[in-house]
DNA sequence: CCACTAAGTAAATAGCTCGAACATAGTATT
DNA sequence: AATACTATGTTCGAGCTATTTACTTAGTGG
């Protein structure tokens, strides 16, 4: 369904002054403190035209200046800021065990955050759970004063581009879940941009959007937990995520990995997630799923047969890394989720193989980083929050993320 | 190194009347026979904008009118079309054991072609001889009398974003290549649009580009011969393709299919290579480089040994099929390449592997069609020549492809 | 104190899209 | 056969945006 016409993108003489606008607004954020001459010559744009620019968003708050910098000859330029003090962005994750919330500045900054247990329950109580908890955090005296931009919700499951809805979540036993539209009474005053998105996927964006300075081209986000997923982003502007038409795309928890191997949830033999994921991992040793897995590893680390399932486990990792990286490539490679928390005997093999395959087709050229989030709690909600920025500064317009159609 | 600047594109005033003109000639070209007041409603512009720019692209011969369409109660709308008389691009392939070369029409319609055995050799020597087949290409009369709009060369092996450098091509023997560079000397005269990528992406661009009426909205081509690899294409204006920083993305034959498993010449063990590609082919039922594989397998296809070599190969990229849709999630899958012309002993069980394994995750919905091309002999140089006709139509503003930086 | 250089601003100019009125080509109606 | 009707395509002036050009501003170095 969704648009069987295909959306030709031809411009509005308003579209090329967003354009320009949201451009600006883009390479000060990524970038602090770049002057107007900066932007001019980086943009390729005239001097007049990133001074009226600067002015409209100085104006509507987006923008504010700072210091003058040192002079190169001339007059020093005037560096520029996002005025990080006057909006707000709402994010939230509906995990398999918690929910997570944020509520963050333009910057990325958290302003505010707020998690608790969940056990999953019906799309609807979970929406009014979600709802109450986001109505306490909204009111909380860091953002009051603020002026909300939207909320994103990142989901345990796959979302297909241009829906709003959750297809799937197998962790929780949802499908077909329309869930903007069942949290929306719950927050019936809250205006902006909505949106939803799979978890790993939101991830992703953020890690890549809401970095400054030097930004790698791509960013891909393994999210290893009680399933095991990924996202890739890519592009410098506003960063454009692989979703796929199901929105099946990094479901790499169900690549195979072991022919003929233990069966899987999903039906197929040797799937990633029978060698690598929170419920295999409690499967092959026996955790029950009321426990926490990772409190009731930690004091188990030494025995031998909880070392050697991690080690397994990591060393699947380590394979599903390294085919990751000969089919999508990505400029750097993000590992979170909760099995990060496991520590050195589930996260060594998994990076020594990484490392240790990985350069073989290429040679000693330059290798891929793969850096591990220490506390991955907010990711994906942050990340949610940064998918509602990049909505609110490019407008709809921008295939960033899913909207839904809230009457 | 390349761009170390992010490329902001903001927009100049011409800019805008570009992309609106190429907005009008991408749909007219995607679908044919449309009147002016279709591409109104549809680009959402007005009719007046709509007909200039129609103008502008009639007077340069990008389009051509038609006859006047049958009255819906109104005055009837002229039909327009894409003017295919007048331009030509080139499209070449070096492959593994032979070269192909296409001269092609703007609608992807072959007007000459030429293929001819080839064995590796220098980057040097294989630009003069593919300089030399490309010189007679275009005295042939099919072209002489067009426009050449350029060239575009798909290779065995990654290139990256950015760049127009063959990093590696393991069943070439070469390593960095600057081809186009080692080209050029061979066509001096040849102006216009010079790109060149890895076969895989090529093909893939091009079976989604050229393609009218309704089009997916992303494609996934699979080549399977002496290697293999695969390209994802995505997007109706103009498709973009992931390639990765290093150009690595597709590389799906050294994904890891079996841990364990037999050595690859890459130096890991149990790639998908091992299992399902020409070489791998040849090494387990011991036929040599020099005979070709097709020919030397056609007359042995019942014998056991074959049978079950195949079926095993077949079965292999039926799982890597079922990874790919796992991870990268197209909205079709083209299998092309040498090896398809093994027919069923090879064929059947990697479809009936991905039929049976595919939908297990969503259920029964919609399934992802997978199109077998019978004939892939020019399907990547035809794409290399639609990757020209992109660039030529958006402009080198686009990220489509890879142009070389020529004098 | 004064040239010099580069950043930012102001006013005039050029160019594109838009809106509204108008011409055009068929069809249905009288 | 003449006329009303409807939707397509065109023309022309209005509005808006980016550019050009000239000018002001803020530091540096002699």
């Amino acid at each position: 369904m969704s648009t069987s016409y295909q959306h030709q993108k031809a411009g509005d003489l308003n579209f090329l002054k967003h354009l320009n606008r949201s451009a600006i607004l883009e390479m000060v954020r990524r970038v602090p403190g770049l002057t107007r001459a900066d932007i001019a010559t980086q943009a390729q744009l005239t001097k007049a035209t990133v001074g009226s620019g600067v002015q409209s968003l100085l104006q509507q708050g987006w923008l504010k200046e700072g210091d003058l910098q040192k002079s190169s000859g001339g007059r020093p330029g005037r560096a520029l800021h996002l005025n990080d003090d006057r909006h707000y962005l709402l994010g939230a994750e509906v995990g398999v065990h918690r929910l997570r919330l944020v509520a963050c500045a333009p910057s990325g900054r958290v302003l505010a955050s707020h998690h608790e247990p969940y056990t999953p329950s019906t799309p609807e109580a979970t929406a009014a759970l979600l709802g109450g908890a986001l109505q306490q955090l909204i009111s909380s005296p860091e953002v009051s004063n603020r002026e909300n931009l939207g909320l994103g919700v990142a989901l345990p499951g796959p979302v297909a581009t241009g829906e709003a809805i959750l297809r799937r979540a197998p962790n929780l036993g949802w499908r077909d879940v329309h869930f903007l539209e069942l949290l929306h009474p719950h927050l019936p005053e809250l205006k902006g941009v909505w949106l939803m998105d799979n978890e790993a996927k939101s991830a992703a964006f953020g890690e890549l959007y809401l970095r400054t300075g030097k930004t790698p081209e791509s960013l891909l986000y393994v999210s290893a937990g009680t399933g095991i997923g990924s996202g890739m982003a890519e592009g410098s502007h506003s960063p454009l995520l692989t979703r796929g038409v199901q929105g099946l795309a990094g479901e790499i928890g169900h690549t195979i990995l072991q022919p003929g191997g233990l069966y899987c949830h999903c039906g197929n033999r040797g799937c990633a997630e029978t060698l690598v994921s929170g419920w295999s991992i409690r499967a092959s040793l026996g955790i029950d799923e009321k426990n926490d897995l990772i409190q009731a590893l930690a004091p188990r680390l030494q025995e031998p047969d909880v070392t050697r399932t991690l080690r397994r486990a990591g060393e699947a990792l380590g394979m599903l890394l390294l085919n990751l990286h000969h089919t999508q490539n990505p400029a750097e490679i993000v590992l979170g989720g909760s099995l990060t928390q496991l520590g050195s005997t589930f996260l060594e093999p998994a990076l020594t193989y990484f490392e240790t395959h990985q350069q073989r087709l290429l040679g000693t050229t330059q290798r891929v980083p793969l850096r591990v989030v220490e506390d991955s709690t907010f990711v994906a909600a942050r990340g949610a929050a940064a998918q509602v920025l990049a909505r609110a500064i490019h407008g709809p317009s921008s295939q960033t993320a899913h909207q839904s159609p809230i009457p």
